[in-house]
DNA sequence: AATATTCTTGACCTTTACGTAAGATGCGTA
DNA sequence: TACGCATCTTACGTAAAGGTCAAGAATATT
């Protein structure tokens, strides 16, 4: 079903679980450009790709113009050698902040990790004071 | 320097790299709650953690909402078992949020090192196009 | 042919997370 | 005492990311 030639609009809002206003504003954004048949858009798997570098993006907490940034470094690695230190650079920085997110990503689950425990404790302390009293 | 029983709002703000409207703001939210002498807030190691808190999930993409509900989590497990039985459902569906995140960093990361492999290459090259034109 | 469905373009509306400016208050100091 | 800060409250402003109609065009269905 993905090597599809062609996508219309509701079902790409399906797949992913968006709207067409979504689409239509990514596509405003300049985040993704469809064509057309007529009038109607028609999405490409590259459209589609996009859409889903979109949403991981906005899992992260990237705004779209981080995403855009990050997907034009995807788009064309340039030939120029300064341009090539840029965007060097560019990675770098994306890297460092990505090893953040998932540093706090650690931090977050291990908290979590001890919430649940108390919980579980709390829980089996309830389950052996219902024996004691008599179930 | 940190466990000092008392912050100013400027002491903060300089810590975090934030500023005094950003903690004002999340006082409104309910998001902490500093002492007073006479009116000038006074933050205690505990409103710092809960800074701490609300950044790293502003830095994972939660919402001030969403970083409420986790911070409430932590703050009080409940003794009834109904309750016990919610929050360990909310905690796994944290857990899955966050397993997700952390697995959009890994494939980004991943992507951008083969970005960067293609740049390390195009600049070796120019390297060599450089000595062998004469330096 | 009439109706329903899908898609289109506008245009204004809303929420979140602060920014920013105005004016008052208190406190140390020159 | 006058000044300069730091802080306070109040209130309007704003950018980002869509939501929500409205009204028309194209296509499909009965």
């Amino acid at each position: 079903m993905t090597d599809r030639s062609y996508f219309t609009i509701t079902e790409l809002t399906a797949e992913f679980g968006i709207t067409t206003r979504t689409l239509r504003f990514y596509e405003d954004e300049k985040l993704i450009n469809p064509r057309r048949h007529g009038r109607k858009r028609l999405y490409t798997p590259r459209d589609r790709t996009r859409v889903k570098l979109i949403l991981r993006g906005k899992r992260l907490g990237f705004s779209l113009a981080e995403i855009r940034e990050i997907i034009e470094m995807y788009d064309h690695a340039p030939g120029e050698n300064r341009q090539l230190q840029i965007l060097m650079q560019r990675i770098n920085e994306r890297k460092a902040e990505l090893e953040q997110k998932r540093r706090d990503i650690e931090e977050t689950l291990k908290e979590l990790a001890d919430v649940e425990s108390v919980a579980l404790i709390r829980i089996s302390e309830l389950e052996k004071l219902k024996k004691d009293t008599g179930s």
